[in-house]
DNA sequence: GTGGTAACAGATACTTGGGCTCAATAAGGA
DNA sequence: TCCTTATTGAGCCCAAGTATCTGTTACCAC
């Protein structure tokens, strides 16, 4: 038997979330919860990959995948179009990114349902969802520029 | 000398747009032009290719990203995250997609720029763009089933 | 604990949606 | 017409997955 390392609280967090939806605990999932949690911004498929050069490619996706079912993870897109991944609260939510240095920052409240709602009805639409991501220059980037002006 | 097909005001107005940005006029754009001003509906790159057979995959490639960027062409990204591309509007807008049959329509107002500068400025955020698409159930789709029900 | 079974992992091959390079060609201004 | 430079297309590469299949493992019942 492998001698089990301990894991944060949050990795822990993590296996439950997935245990809660029937799914096993295994060796795997634990690293993959091991790295994840330890990610302060997002990544990418690819990096998370290299940060687990042990496990096997399809894992990583299948992985990756059952996280964003579970609402583990979300989906960044950023401005280029390139597709990330980011730790998450539960439930809907939107981000705004920081163009100059890539930070995100989770938009909880989501203040456009009402506009949306309007403006589905003036089109006919029946709203069934939205995608929304806002880019801009976050509050540390705007006063290092303010200082070095 | 080939015989120059006769193309459409639309196609014509692309190459225009086109040439004003400095790109020149070549046989592969004309073809291009000409099928995408004759597209009514959103398209992915592959349906364009298989359009276009003679062409280049490359240029295929090119071509969309030219379009995109003299804004004869917008993005929409639908629901399950697949990319299409749609003649566009000029200038900033969105989509309500009907995610039954699939249609698209221009949002051109973009009433939600109010409430994202307030969101951005809570979070000491300096705006610079955003992303939306609005899915839901066109008015078509919905009257339908009004009758089948 | 053991055993059985369904879930899971990993190897491998395949797909989709692009991008890069480079030699050959063509547009369009002089 | 000629020249320069933009553009094309072939062919290769890459990221981001998905499908399939075989061997392994978690977990539950005993
Ligand atoms: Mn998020
Ligand atoms: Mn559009
Ligand atoms: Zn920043
Ligand atoms: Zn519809």
């Amino acid at each position: 038997m492998a001698t089990r390392k301990r894991m944060s609280p949050l990795a822990e967090q993590i296996l439950e979330a997935l245990e809660e939806r029937g799914y096993r605990t295994t060796e795997p999932r634990r690293a993959v919860a091991q790295v994840v949690a330890n990610q302060d911004r997002h990544f990418t498929a690819e990096e998370l990959r290299q940060m687990l050069p042990g496990l096997g490619r399809a894992t990583v996706f299948r992985s990756l995948k059952l996280l964003v079912d579970v609402g583990v993870l979300c989906r960044v897109l950023l401005e280029d179009g390139a597709l990330h991944y980011q730790m998450s609260l539960r439930g809907h939510h939107h981000h705004l990114l920081c163009v100059e240095c890539g930070i995100s920052q989770d938009l909880t409240g989501c203040d456009i349902e009402d506009v949306l709602t309007q403006t589905s009805d003036r089109h006919g639409f029946e709203l069934s969802g939205h995608w929304l991501e806002v880019y801009g220059r976050c509050r540390d980037c705007r006063s290092k520029e303010a200082v070095s002006a």
